[in-house]
RNA sequence: UCCGACGUAGCUCAAUGGUAGAGCGGGUGGCUGUUAACCACUAGGUUGCAGGUUCGAGCCCUGCCGUCGGAGCCA
């Protein structure tokens, strides 16, 4: 029996005869000799068979992709092998051979991928996001834990609506109706009174039609919930947390996130303080001739990428019609390929862009933004922006009000820069609640142990709620977030 | 719920209304330093489903189903 070891400390053993266990990610061959890439969760390496090991070769020769290994020999130093190190085979013990793996080194579409997702995460992009995910969520708790903060875990089945009903996924619970948790802060205001500063981290569900890039059904919320705060410490805290969460991203993933293709300099930008303004700021921000003329600009710029796309597409064809090795037709099949879906994905940007340019040069005072508004207005600063002081109208009962001809509340929406928008909601918390409730159209008496909140000792308090998928996507440059999450839950997917 | 795009081999895609193809993956054979290897041969199809127009439909029309993107709503 040889020392067990794995792909990241290979590097610790050379000269010796270790095993290895794991997957065969791929296979070359060059007649009398096999180049296997394992992979363990690790890393991935190379191996190498050569036919005098017969029996090994044999076992090695026809596996399938994907099939459990493990193999022993000898580490070696070679600068031909990716990674520095590569093992020489002296035997090989299937574990378990395996049927033709679906999941090709090509191209695939997304719903081919989405459809095999329990199989996709094998590959290096999603096993990356997934890791980057963990180091994010890792990070928030690290920060709460840090400031004192108390971890209560709040319940998912919930009697009532926590926001908007509509949205809301029923469960049978036993003859009668309950509801899947949008979010755990009516529960974490009661926490909060009782321990000061408190966080709650979990699963919420949105029975939102949404089908965009920006929603998913279930989805993970981190919640911290402070006694005697107001908005102001509200906000500091969150551009604490988002300042902590990108330092600690970059400082331990810029490998992953340059692999993922991510420009690292916006995210460098991101330092306190953030730009703040007002909802009625950005009212008039929207429906300012600035804005319709930065979205313009941006239009004939996305024009002009299109457009050298397009003609880069059409060198790129010309040069595979002249080219014979078919290893190169191979790379620039797949050139053209990623070029395309570029250029489809800027085709509907500029499809969309009239619209969203229409809906903000029309918005009104009292609605809540759009996604298209946010993205908008977080194209125009570098770091992330808060928007304030919403109209009461459009937002939940919870919210303390300023009066006036037009309330507002004390509220704020973090939005990620370079469009992504906002990955953060929060506000101070009301303190006369049953006038609130009854404006909502809501019935007191449903929220009756919320009110005793406010009879027996209210103190100004306040929260906000960090969605980990959207704050993933803009972190990891992505387009969408279902790949932030191992197996998204979306409008018509439920599938792994 | 509404608007738009798409649906061809296991996968990624071609195919003026006129004989359904390529590459990858699979199979067989060859090659001792490959890097998503390469070379030769090979199998693989009810063109999403149901109607319609036409001498003739993958292509045109209608309906349905599915996928993708967006609006509303939202983290």
């Amino acid at each position: 029996m040889h020392t067990s070891t794995t792909i990241r400390e290979l590097g610790e053993h050379e000269g010796q005869v270790v095993t290895l266990r794991g997957w065969l990610a791929g296979r070359r061959s060059g007649g009398k000799i096999l180049f296997l890439t394992l992979r363990d969760g690790t890393g991935l390496c190379q191996a190498i068979v050569e036919a005098q090991q017969a029996d090994a070769f044999a076992a090695t020769e026809k596996l399938p992709r994907e099939s459990s290994l493990s193999v022993t020999g000898a580490v070696r130093r070679d600068a031909r092998a990716a990674g520095g190190f590569e093992i020489a085979v002296q035997q090989v013990a299937v574990l378990h051979a395996g049927g033709e793996f679906p999941i090709t080194p090509k191209p695939h579409g997304i719903d081919f991928l989405m459809e095999h997702r329990h199989l996709w995460l094998r590959s290096r992009r999603p096993a990356t996001i997934l890791r980057i995910r963990h180091t994010l969520i890792e990070t928030c708790r690290t920060f709460f834990n840090a400031r004192g903060f108390t971890l209560i875990d709040t319940p998912i089945l919930s009697p009532g609506a926590g926001e908007d009903a509509q949205t809301l996924f029923p469960v049978d619970y036993f003859g009668e109706t309950v509801y899947l948790t949008q979010t755990g802060q009516l529960y974490l205001e009661s926490a909060c009174m009782a321990l000061g500063k408190v966080y709650c981290f979990g699963p919420t569900f949105r029975a939102e039609k949404s089908k965009t890039r920006r929603h998913l059904t279930e989805f993970w919320m981190i919640e911290p919930e402070v006694a005697f705060a107001e908005l102001g410490d509200v906000m500091a805290l969150a551009e604490a947390l988002i300042c902590a969460c990108v330092a600690t991203v970059l400082a331990r993933h810029e490998a992953d996130l340059i692999a993922l293709g991510r420009d690292l300099e916006p995210l460098r930008r991101v330092q306190a303080p953030f730009p703040r303004m007002t909802y009625s700021e950005v009212a008039e921000r929207l429906r300012s001739d600035a804005t319709r003329q930065q979205i313009e600009t941006e239009m004939a710029q996305e024009r002009r990428q299109l457009q050298a796309w397009i003609d880069q597409r059409g060198t790129l064809e010309l040069k595979l019609a002249g080219t014979q090795r078919t290893w190169e037709q191979d790379k620039l099949q797949l050139e053209i390929h990623a070029l395309r879906t570029e250029v489809e994905d800027l085709e509907r940007d500029l499809e969309n862009r009239p619209r969203h340019m229409e809906l903000a040069a029309s918005f009104t005072w009292g609605k809540d933004l759009g996604g298209s508004d946010e993205t908008i207005i977080s194209r125009q600063f570098e770091r992330p922006v808060f928007v304030t002081h919403y109209p009461a109208e459009a937002k939940a009962f919870y919210m303390k009000r300023v009066p006036g001809d037009r309330p507002v509340v004390l509220n704020m929406d973090l939005l990620a820069p370079e469009g992504y928008g906002e990955i953060i909601g929060g506000s101070q918390r009301v303190d006369v609640l049953e006038a609130a409730i009854r404006d909502k159209g809501l019935k007191p008496e449903d929220y009756d142990w919320y009110l005793d909140l406010r009879r027996y000792g209210s103190v100004p308090h306040g929260g906000f709620g960090l969605g980990i998928e959207r704050t993933l996507t803009w972190l990891c440059g992505l387009k969408h977030v279902r790949e932030t999450i191992p197996f998204p839950r979306t409008l018509g997917r439920m599938y792994p």
